[in-house]
DNA sequence: GAGTTTGAAACT
DNA sequence: CAGTTTCAAACTC
């Protein structure tokens, strides 16, 4: 669908990589002497190795994956998909096959690293990078979420996201010729690859997705075997090595505890040990990361987010399928999936974002040591977080950070691949993503947990209170998320319940039936219109916007009544509204943003001098901000959390990076592509190649306009903020 | 906690 | 599409 410009700049990396060793086992491996055709080389290049550029970096490949993969995940009885291109998706069961019909189509780097001959190798490989995911997962060491955060995050964290996972899996005495190809590979990208990672991680992300709820054993057991931060590393790499190999190390270094840890992990999963072992290290994790230069910062991983919050409807619903096709009779599943189980109210409900968060506080609070959070892991699809998951023995500190941790992770994986596969709620995610950043920040635990339950408690946790509406209308914040009620709220007569989920799905249906965009985020985060930044969206000062803009007429947008000032935005010129003062950004402003954005010098002046507008236009223009955690409803929190608009308040580090990055490369086609909900697909380190450096939006004011064409054609879920086009 | 205000959602 | 009603959150006391 769009230029791949990454083509010609991958073929030259391509040919370096057909020289490594590593490219010559892989080439081993596959029984297939495939004639070297160039894009067969370059896609498999990427797929060897974690951090593989040509892929991610194509859009096709992203856009390709979108479709093709939402989908799948959207029916997971499906055992296999047929991508646009007739490229076969395999399942596990096929993996063994799938790799040359990967290699021979072109599939993206990302399918073919999973499918990889062997399917315990597959597994592997899926797992650490899908885990990413799945973290919020009571089973799954939080440990590598973060790293992907951090990874998302950061434009060009590629490599140092990674190093120190290998430094980490060396320390630990794993084996050698791993950590230094995995370093290699990370060094030898590290120039090229820059987001690419970011892709990759969400490549997988989306396989992971649809791996169907029958996969959910090998999933289970990959994702065990990625607990531990340098083995979900080492188990990556491992699966790019024969299986004899390995066994080979293994009996070299019995006794040594790497392997038999990663076993045991495997064996004894649901041991209080095992999560103790997850829990403490992502507590040591987090500890390092927060120490380290690229550690999470407020809004630094709110891309993440985009796209994995999940309405639980679907996913309820999907699995409900999955399960009846299916002889998937994990118990923790199931129960997990049982609508009727009460357990599953409140466990199950996953609240987007800060909401998912205060839940599982509750939860913890209410039964701390046995969550039933843990039971979770439920295929692919829905991994949730043992919200109080921790075990009992953890310390105050570190189930607060397992609980943000949780908040995060459940967050990005929750998807929304739902029956459309368009549907992806991003807001949600972006606030909890910056929530969770925030906390992080806190040095204190005692102060985490106090400045967590206050959140959760006042504002991030989604509680409706609805008297009439049955929680099946949109008055009900909870049903509006996309998320079941659970115990906390206060509604009546309330239908939102897993137990009602037939009715519930059909009232969705019909109300999305009578508008398709209303269960999609109400703000849409500003890297989507940057893109814009020469049009009409650059009126608007917020850089991030009300989907349909507010009508207030007595709040002066000053208050929570304002959907864009709660959504922490300016008012654009979508809105209606009358004595507009909101201090995101004065609807009014975006008509003098608009009339000076064609020079950007005078923007930015114009940015220096207006007070509401001028803190959000600024960065607008110069690049996109990644505005994820103001984003949405609940998002808005976040931002108001912090008192100032996004735009105002100091970007993380990370932040800053990714937008650079993202910005100056035009990510904003893939993200088009993506549904907005996709934040982080939309990332594509592609456009760092093809659109030149630097500031690209501002001076795309001028020729930002074709990229900006693109863009609207790609959303069509989302409709642009600015109507104008 | 009760009552009021507000604006979105739903309805006509 | 506009006007009205319903609704629940936000706000005030």
């Amino acid at each position: 669908m769009m230029d791949t410009p990454e083509k010609t700049r991958t073929s030259s990396s391509l040919s370096k990589f057909e020289d490594s060793p590593v490219f010559n086992y892989i080439n081993s491996l596959s029984p297939i002497k495939p004639v070297k055709s160039v894009h067969v080389t370059q896609t498999f290049n990427p797929l060897s190795f974690a951090s593989l550029p040509s892929i991610f970096t194509s859009p096709h490949v992203s856009s390709h994956k979108e479709s093709r993969f939402l989908k799948r995940s959207t029916d997971p009885s499906k055992p296999e998909l047929s991508s646009a291109d007739g490229t076969k998706v395999s399942t596990n069961e096929e993996a063994g096959v799938d790799i040359r019909e990967s290699f021979d189509t072109r599939v993206s780097l990302g399918e073919v690293s999973f499918e990889l001959p062997n399917e315990p190798s597959r597994i592997a490989i899926e797992l650490p990078q899908t885990s990413k995911y799945v973290c919020g997962s009571s089973k799954c060491d939080p440990a590598p979420c973060v790293i992907e955060m951090n990874c998302v995050s950061e434009s060009t964290c590629t490599s140092l996201a990674i190093v120190p996972f290998v430094q980490e899996a060396s320390q630990k005495g794993l084996c050698d010729g791993v950590e230094v190809a995995a370093t290699f590979q990370i060094e030898q990208n590290r120039e090229t690859i820059g987001c690419e990672w970011e892709n990759l991680i969400s490549d997988t992300s989306d396989l992971l997705i649809f791996n169907s709820p029958n996969d959910s054993e090998a999933f289970r057991d990959a994702i065990q075997k990625s607990l531990e931060p340098g083995t979900r590393f080492f188990s990556t790499l491992i699966s790019q090595f024969p299986e004899d190999d390995i066994n080979e190390y293994k009996d070299q270094n019995e006794g040594t505890g790497e392997l038999n840890e990663i076993n045991h992990v495997n064996e004894s999963f649901e041991d209080n040990n095992v999560r103790n072992f997850v829990s403490a290290s992502l507590t040591d994790y987090m500890e390092t990361r927060m120490s380290a230069p690229y550690s999470m910062k407020p809004g630094s991983n709110l891309h993440r987010g985009f796209r994995r919050r999940c309405l639980d409807f679907e996913m309820l619903a999907a699995r409900r399928k999955s399960l009846d096709g299916s002889s998937n009779t994990n118990s923790s599943v199931d129960s997990e999936l049982e609508p009727g189980k009460p357990s599953g109210d409140s466990s199950r409900c996953i609240v987007p974002g800060i909401g998912l968060h205060l839940n599982a506080l509750a939860t913890a609070s209410r039964d701390n040591k046995n969550s039933k959070l843990e039971t979770l892991l439920s295929g692919t699809q829905k991994l949730i977080f043992p919200c109080s998951t921790t075990s009992n023995t953890l310390a105050a500190d570190q189930e607060t950070a397992h609980e943000s941790f949780l908040a995060s992770a459940s967050t990005e994986t929750e998807t929304n691949d739902v029956e459309n596969g368009v549907q992806l709620s991003e807001d949600a995610s972006q606030a909890s993503a910056y929530f969770i950043n925030e906390e992080f920040n806190q040095n204190s635990p005692k102060k985490k947990i106090r400045r967590l339950e206050q959140a959760g408690e006042s504002e991030a946790c989604k509680r409706c209170n609805c008297k009439k509406s049955k929680c099946l209308k949109l008055y009900c914040e909870c049903f509006a998320a996309g998320v079941y009620c659970i115990e906390p709220c206060s509604c009546q007569d309330c239908f939102n319940k897993p137990i009602h989920e037939d009715t519930v799905l059909a009232t969705r249906k019909q109300i999305e039936s009578r508008n398709p965009l209303a269960f999609a985020p109400k703000v849409i985060r500003t890297s989507d219109p940057i893109p814009e930044v020469g049009d009409e969206l650059t009126t608007t000062p917020a850089s991030a916007r009300h989907k349909r803009g507010c009508n207030c007429k007595k709040s002066n947008c000053l208050k929570k009544y304002c959907e864009c000032f709660q959504g922490g935005v300016g008012c654009s010129i979508n809105c209606r509204c009358e004595g507009c003062k909101n201090a995101f950004g004065l609807k009014d402003g975006s008509a003098i943003v608009e009339a000076e954005e064609e020079e950007e010098e005078e923007t930015k002046k114009i940015l220096n001098t207006e007070p509401a507008a001028l803190p959000t236009t600024p960065l607008q223009l110069c690049r996109p901000l990644p505005f994820s955690s103001i984003g949405s409803s609940s998002a808005m929190y976040t931002g108001n959390k912090y008192g100032k608009p996004n735009i105002i308040r100091p970007q993380s580090i990370m932040e800053k990076r990714f937008q650079s990055v993202a910005g100056d490369e035009t990510p904003e086609i893939l993200r088009a592509n993506s549904s907005p909900g996709t934040g982080i697909k939309t990332l594509s380190p592609n456009t760092k190649r093809i659109s030149p450096p630097e500031c690209e939006l501002g001076s795309t004011s001028g020729g930002a306009r074709s990229g900006r064409k693109l863009i609207l054609q790609s959303i069509p879920s989302f409709p642009s903020l600015t109507p104008k086009h």
